[in-house]
DNA sequence: TGATTGACCAACT
DNA sequence: CAGTTGGCCAATC
């Protein structure tokens, strides 16, 4: 909102990380977490995602997926295969709610961000 | 206001 | 090898 925002957030930084993810590629609770600089917060990362329906901007919480590529939060995406449908809709093959080569979809912050 | 939980991760037992 | 625990921050009970 248009409060005072001295310092940004945790979920704030989320989102924009999350928003930074690049059509057609995912990442990691735990990587956007370690570019936050607090791997440890692996589960704000999540969190924030649980609240991102909340945030005015569009999150794009699909691209997100825990550290085995699994598609821990598609029960929160309305429908248990949106999050899936959304991603094979990007050219992200999903089988049995994992992606089929994380590593090659996987899309580390770091990587763009500078 | 203290305790619990949460779409995680890694280490320990 | 599988289950438990600790850790981080913020929100809910």
């Amino acid at each position: 909102m248009d409060y005072s925002q001295k310092n940004k957030s945790f979920f704030e930084l989320v989102y924009e990380v999350a928003k930074l993810i690049p059509r057609g590629r995912v990442t990691s609770y735990g990587a956007i977490a370690a570019y936050l600089g607090a791997k440890s917060s692996a589960r704000m990362v999540g969190w924030a995602m649980n609240n991102s329906h909340r945030a005015a901007r569009q999150i794009p919480a699909h691209r997100v997926v825990n550290r085995n590529g699994q598609l821990t939060g598609k029960a929160h995406f309305g429908h248990p295969d949106l999050m899936q449908n959304l991603l094979e809709n990007e050219g992200i093959l999903i089988e049995n709610d994992t992606i089929v080569d994380f590593e090659k979809h996987f899309w580390d912050p770091a990587t763009l961000e500078r």
